[in-house]
DNA sequence: TTGTATGCGTTATCAA
DNA sequence: TTGATAACGCATACAA
């Protein structure tokens, strides 16, 4: 590896035509250019990406800044961005903001200063992002104004909500973890959308709350919609260790498609994002911005899809099991608290 | 946001003093840093990290590579290096090696084609890396000729092996899922040397087992040593699906102490790598790598941790519910396949 | 079609 | 203590 001076020296040419052999931009006679490109194989040479970004002002690298680095969804956005961006040529760089939207402020600064020249930012519950110096792809909800890509939450509550509606429920229980969450707000409403006037539902937020009144609410429904497979898997082992048969006598999805969601006894029905199809979309958004101010790329929201596991079954007659198991528990059975809006 | 030339008009200075007093390197006057360190606070300055890098050599960006970013100790991993490096001052750039060898290769290409100053890699399940043109810091295992920072996994293996024999078992599993991967062997041999001599052990591969072989040898013993949670939670829910109780029946203990781990029914008993610590000790590596040749820091092993929750008790006296069950499976009673080695 | 010259922003050498 | 200047490697405007 060496440089285009070296080349140039080499071949008895100056650097200028180098330069235009190997980007291809200039013209240079053909032979010139079979030569030039010979022997940049033969050395192995690329050009240097330092001393290219320092004469075009880009780096070619775009910053990522995650909340938690150590969500298990994380991985599935990593590996989508990073290819997404390797396709348009331009490397990640990235950047942990914490759960925290100082610390978001802060990793979204730090890596601006290293120089990126765009960011795809996901941001924390319930914050906004300021603005920066450079373009920004934001990965958030269809709903919120800065969003550029996202999974249409809303629709992927209204898939769940209808797969459970087909399969004979009446009784749903929905279960979010933080109601300051858009993404989970959004999921629930389209669950709320599609439920309405066709069957009961009742909205639990675990946040805070006693896992008593999670189990209450359990047995007095026949299905249950998590808005996260972490929480689905919580519900799911909570039931079972209350004897409720999974899914005999209460029916669960989740969202996300989380690796371990396979793995689970039963295997996890859930809805799962596009995940590659959301990356590729912001990194174009972020590409165009980078090539022409007016950046063409809209915004966008992406299907979610059904991942169908065994965790939904058709719900247990009424004289069956299920009111067994409910006689022989201690808890009280309470009456029935609709939440309708 | 300028650059060093803006100030230097602005102060009537040259860029010389300007850079010397930044950097606190070159002798300037008590004076002019004070009023050049204002100045730079006021319009937000800080070095073109390109242009520095372009004249020093050197980009102060690191790249990690990893086996399948899809994998759930990513984040784990991920975010304690991004922290260790930002601690020194470095960015991290990232590169999928999409569990295949020849694409690791590609992925450490591209990152060095970038210009990074160094290399965190975590290979494939049993692959060598190449050497490369810079630095390299490999996170594998002990017993791995290039690795510079690791978990101790055989003194984990010992830990898991040592606990349970505490708790008095002495007819224990080890479920592993690729013979092939080094880290799993090491944590199997640590638990074999801990169990030889103590009790009754059996080794079981996953990779392209069927389901029943593992579901009657979890019936031959009273306890279960997961080379991963991952693993440890199939074992776990195929246990509770054929009627055995954890831990009264089947003490069960993992590796990783993976996000969900907690969240299992009953709480996984696991053993945890010392994230931190490694991801620091390899950053370290590298940095002091980049700073003198002779690169003095060492390679280095971390022990690892017994995270104590819920999935291990004292093993069912024999006369207990674990033989009642036993008479009340269809699974067919098989001789004791014991593995010694 | 090719070569010369300049500048990107910084650091570093050397002279003042 | 300070300043003029060169150099890092590349891309490009312009001259030849």
């Amino acid at each position: 590896m060496g440089n285009i001076q070296k080349i140039a020296d080499e071949l008895g040419l100056s650097t200028a035509t180098i330069s235009n052999a190997l980007s291809g931009k200039g013209r240079v006679s053909a032979e010139n250019i079979q030569r030039i490109r010979a022997r940049a194989q033969e050395i192995n040479y690329f050009p240097n990406p330092i001393a290219r970004a320092l004469k075009t002002g880009r780096s070619d690298i775009i910053g990522l800044v995650m909340p938690d680095l150590t969500q298990p969804l994380f991985p599935i956005f990593a590996r989508s961005i990073e290819n997404a961006a390797e396709q348009s040529g331009l490397g990640v760089l990235i950047a942990d903001s914490m759960d925290n939207p100082d610390a978001q402020k802060e990793a979204i600064d730090r890596l601006v200063r290293r120089g990126v020249d765009g960011l795809i930012v996901i941001p924390q519950r319930g914050s906004s992002v300021a603005t920066t110096s450079v373009p920004m792809a934001v990965i958030h909800t269809a709903s919120h104004p800065q969003n550029t890509a996202s999974a249409n939450h809303f629709q992927g509550g209204q898939l769940a909500a209808a797969t459970l509606l087909e399969a004979g429920h009446r009784a749903i229980l929905l279960v979010g973890f933080d109601p300051l969450s858009e993404v989970q707000q959004d999921r629930v409403a389209g669950m709320v959308s599609r439920l309405t006037g066709q069957a009961e539902y009742e909205i639990i937020w675990l946040a805070g709350m006693a896992e008593g009144d999670l189990k209450s609410a359990l047995r007095r429904h026949s299905a249950l919609i998590a808005t996260s497979d972490s929480l689905a898997m919580q519900a799911m082992n909570l039931a079972q260790a209350s004897g409720l048969s999974v899914p005999a006598e209460l029916s669960i999805v989740g969202f996300d498609d989380l690796p371990f969601s396979q793995h689970l006894r039963p295997a996890l029905t859930t809805v799962r994002p596009d995940m590659p199809a959301i990356a590729h979309h912001a990194v174009r958004y972020l590409a165009s911005s980078l090539e022409d101010k007016g950046s063409s790329v809209v915004a966008k929201s992406f299907d979610m899809a059904l991942v169908s596991r065994d965790s939904v079954a058709r719900p247990a007659p009424l004289s069956s099991s299920r009111l067994l198991s409910r006689f022989s528990t201690t808890a009280k059975s309470q009456p029935n608290r609709k939440v309708k809006r």
